[in-house]
DNA sequence: ATATATAATTGGTCATACCAATTTATGTGA
DNA sequence: TCACATAAATTGGTATGACCAATTATATAT
């Protein structure tokens, strides 16, 4: 099997670390049929004499097959290869391809893309189930921004809160944490967006807008009021043009 | 900061190895904003001891924290928390997912109507922009879900990676993570969901009607099946009827 | 032959020591 | 005083050896 592993196995060590060399050793041994679905490891002990290493870099090495799906380990009985899980295997393939793609502004483009898939049907979620404290709580919110517009501050914070509570305001847990995911990844990028001039008051407007929708409980207004929204605050960056700004 | 670590907060385990609970308590200390992005962890040793646990279970802590893209480690200079990029915001969505998922089939409720919002708009993107290698593969799983219908099992692994592969097909990183972490806290309700007989079958010619949409570019097309889709898989338990299952 | 007790195996954890890269402190010369 | 080279302290990376806990294999008694 695995026997002829030597030393000269790992000596592919750019700077790589021990038990990162030892999961492209296994992926190689996966990917080439050596080690098939269901098959036994050698016990880590075998395994870190096998290839001239210490126990706990072949551990460690394990932890991250386990997190990749590709293997599964048992106190008192072994570590067993599985490749039944395609999401494993797959998922890895894609993850080189993703990890290539810089992380440039490719990824800003890509958030904005999501923000436009979700947040529309959001807003006509939230004027749907909206409860008078929804209501009154993203008032509020618009009354914090507009104070700290009148400051000379951009309103970052507040454009964030605005959001954040309008998932609130659907009363779906699972649509609350995602929201809150994707909009704290664009929290960091959206004081640049806020600092053009005239930007921070019209989101404040289209905000405006998107609540009286709410409060009129019409969907569907809602809908259009987020999606001129976003396309209203939409960085000009991703456009190919303008790029220059004031830093 | 953390100084107040003692055993106290990792009592936690039931049954849970130490490591996967160090690596909660750090999942709790990042999204609770203790940690925040960029901040300094104490050394190994130190946080060993502040633990009460051994330095290789930190190791093995924080090499599952790399892997989920948390944190970065350098070797003399220190490991740091790193929130910035959207491999970690996604291992935090799915953590919180599934940590709120606890309660009982509510938020599973919550969870399916995510995937209205954002799968049928999803399936569009993906007719605009499959490549033949996309669409390629979306067929591959489709023959693998065949047959593993046809051995008489439910199919999921295939079908959670149709998902994932169609969200693939839309090039579109940041929407790549979400689903994927969508689809991964989904998956363990969605064997149940397949166990009723004529399921697997009826989810295999829709995942064929979207491809069929799909390959003819029809974005319109691909969202309407999609939305079928969905609609016919729901699991009917979020019906308070027909929980009566063969076990 | 079966059931039970015992031993061997194996992953999980801890402690200690040393190496290697990095950072910080120190000292020396201009 | 400043710059720069050098040394020391810090910190992640690795190796060993030990012991615990769950599992499996073996042996023993009935």
């Amino acid at each position: 099997m695995l026997s002829e592993a030597n030393q000269s196995v790992l000596t592919n060590l750019h700077g790589k670390r021990l038990h990162e060399a030892i999961v492209e050793q296994f992926h190689y041994w996966i990917q080439k049929g050596i080690l098939e679905h269901g098959a036994k490891l050698p016990a880590e002990r075998v395994l870190a004499e096998q290839l001239k290493v210490g126990r706990g870099s072949v551990r460690e090495a394990i932890r991250t097959l386990e997190l990749q799906g590709l293997v599964t380990s048992k106190q008192g009985s072994g570590t067993f290869i599985n490749t039944q899980n395609l999401n494993a295997v797959a998922s890895l393939m894609t993850f080189s391809l993703i990890e290539s793609l810089g992380d440039g502004e490719a990824q800003l483009k890509d958030i904005f893309e999501v923000r436009h898939l979700l947040e529309p049907q959001l807003a006509a979620l939230a004027a749907q189930r909206a409860t008078p404290e929804d209501e009154e709580r993203l008032s509020a919110i618009l009354v914090e921004q507009l104070r700290q517009i009148m400051e000379g501050e951009t309103g970052v914070d507040a454009d964030t809160e605005f959001h954040f509570a309008l998932a609130t305001a659907t009363h779906n847990t699972a649509l609350i944490k995602v929201v809150s995911a994707v909009e704290d990844v664009l929290r960091q990028s959206r004081d640049q967006t806020l600092q053009q001039p005239g930007r921070p008051e019209r989101s404040l407007n289209s905000h405006r807008r998107i609540l009286e929708m709410i409060q009129a409980k019409d969907d569907l207004g809602a809908l259009a009021a987020m999606e001129h929204h976003l396309t209203e605050v939409e960085p000009s960056s991703i456009n190919p043009h303008a790029q220059e700004q004031v830093t």
